[in-house]
DNA sequence: TCCAGTAGGGCGAACGTTCGCCTAGATGAT
DNA sequence: ATCATCTAGGCGAACGTTCGCCCTACTGGA
């Protein structure tokens, strides 16, 4: 015996089974199909006795919409798409979990698409989601800044707001202040009093790089220091390790530095790292400060002194400019940089040992 | 003048226009739209000049496939989903990115809903991902163990594999041998001739956190020390921060204990600021391991001695079985429980202090 | 008694695809 | 010249919804 469809048979293994439709709903209500519609979706006006009869019968077949169908008569899925980098990035990850709690307080579903660690084919997740018709999209992906396929993939079609500066697009940004995260961390570390300061920076090509560059050079030229020519600069990659080598470099290259600023906390970790392994104290010998304000960051020993990134603010009011984007509302004219500000714990030199960090 | 749809005009700011359809393609091309489909799909017998008019014209009125028409009626979407906790969590990010790498090699497309912080919602995401129809469910939230709706709502409909137990559901399980992890962290400390040994365990409802514990005790047992009765254990939640208050909390009650077992690096982080703040030296006063094997774990003062979980692996083949089950593979009938490998390094005691992390 | 108004619900069409079947003409062998 | 066989492409139906319009049967007021 084949069961039908429309029975179920509850506790019975029937995985991998049909969806029920509307229409099984329908015939098990004794209605038509289109009355289904109209409960689900409270609109029109149905006996109370029917009402509830259409949602038992929804109940026991186990009705789940579909939003395939639907989507393809709204012409609109009700859902927002991210594109994200690596989510193992820390900071990455916390913008897209305060994002996804916007669009949801806002009734959107979210789905995320994440570039592969290759990280080349943002293009291809543009179009994934745009396939799949999502409303909107929300860039997380660095990645993006230089992807020359992306304007022609976008082709104008869908509201689009990006965390990161996008090279020949015209998409709204939100993000924060990296020249003054720059100048923040270096102006403190002058007031020290240091004035041999190393820096490692973040990946080259990137926006956020050269901004907080230019923010380390504002700092130093406001305090009549000349620019050492990037003699003090090493490259690194955004990751412990990366800061790690990088360090290590540097070291070798600018043996008399007092202090280093890292492009983000994790870098920073690691040039702590390889600052104890030659035998230099932090922040003794060698003060340090990272930026972000990431998790790690209170617990290291020493403490590390950072700047903090607004991410969950950025996050959320990334969303809501796309779903106001979707909504209608006319696309910003200037991106949005959310301030920062300086934490100060104790790889920096400004409290003691054990002091800051409770 | 309105343009028609079939006419976006190159370089016109055609924000928000209709996206074209097959017919579209076919009017332009002077053919039927369900040749056009042919040609799109690769299917059917098509001259080579209609051929490449048809692709010509799809280029031109830029056609985006609409994969929600195109799942209606093949009864499939091509796409996997994924439910994931917090990707701030770096162990879970890795997992998650692995998976979906093996997604993508294998032609499937994914999509990932996350749980909200609260974490509540397993169920919600569920319905977020069986309503647009993917075809098989990669679960990658630990707060789906405990999800008691989450079984009705998935109603044996969706093939699913998990990264995580989930309680009162039978559904494939991919992960590493947890018990191995807890054997393996405390022999080695008991082999250094610790004694009193401390534990940070993970969240106490949590079945990595029982077998991890129960690894302890079998390592307890099998060098014929006995229990103590939970007496030196202490709840943590798996954060940094939380690895810290537990060890403070832990210092207080067993002051005695010369070694620390975390249940992840992250709280064996928190515990080396907390030993640090309380003036005890690691290794020499106590000796920390942690399991997992994160990324910071090589570059700490001291570097972590750890357990190296294989994420890329696990996520590697969840995905594997995942698609194995859709295209129709018996279910496995057991665990698939991954081997992990003890690391040494500097905070067990048994590197010296700058000797090992490079 | 008659009629307007309203509540309750049915019905057709459309959304953008895929899929299988059908047909008109060309081709080749006999 | 006849007929079977291809080739190229058309056509109808279906997938599961939503939406607007239509119909029927009450209800109540004049």
């Amino acid at each position: 015996m084949v069961m039908a469809p429309t029975e179920p048979g509850p506790g019975s293994a029937d995985a991998g089974r049909r969806y029920a439709s509307i229409k099984d709903v329908a015939s098990r209500a004794g209605v038509s199909y289109q009355t289904v519609s109209k409960v689900l979706n409270g609109g029109g006006s149905v006996a109370p006795a029917t009402l509830e009869r259409i949602q038992r019968a929804a109940d026991e077949v186990g009705y789940v919409p579909n939003a395939l169908a639907r989507g393809l008569v709204t012409r609109g899925t009700k859902t927002l798409g991210v594109i994200a980098a690596d989510p193992s990035d820390h900071v990455l990850g916390r913008f897209i979990v305060a994002a996804q709690n916007e669009a949801r307080r806002l009734g959107w579903a979210t789905v995320v698409a994440n570039v592969d660690a290759a990280g080349s084919d943002v293009a291809g997740c543009v179009d994934v989601l745009s396939e799949r018709r999502v409303d909107g999209i929300l860039m997380a992906a660095p990645q993006a800044e230089a992807d020359a396929e992306l304007g022609a993939r976008l082709r104008d079609r869908l509201p689009v707001v990006s965390l990161h500066h996008i090279e020949g697009l015209r998409v709204p940004l939100v993000g924060s202040d990296h020249v003054q995260t720059g100048a923040l961390a270096v102006a403190h570390l002058i007031e020290h009093g240091h004035r041999a300061i190393g820096v490692i920076s973040g990946t080259s090509g990137r926006q956020v790089t050269v901004l907080r560059m230019a923010g380390c050079e504002r700092a130093l030229r406001d305090a009549g220091l000349d620019d050492d020519g990037g003699e003090r600069t090493q490259e690194g990659d955004w990751t412990i390790a990366g800061g790690y080598a990088a360090t290590l470099r540097l070291l070798e290259r600018a043996p008399d530095l007092t202090a280093l600023f890292a492009h983000n906390d994790y870098m920073a970790l690691g040039a702590i790292r390889a600052l104890h392994e030659c035998g230099r104290r932090v922040p003794g010998d060698v003060a340090v400060v990272g930026c972000d304000d990431a998790p790690p960051a209170r617990y290291t020993v020493p403490a590390l002194s950072t700047v903090r990134v607004p991410f969950e603010e950025t996050g959320r009011i990334a969303m809501a400019q796309l779903v106001a984007l979707i909504d209608g509302a006319p696309a910003p004219t200037r991106s949005t940089l959310l301030p920062v500000a300086f934490v100060a714990r104790e790889s920096c030199g400004c409290a003691s040992e054990t002091g800051d960090a409770r």
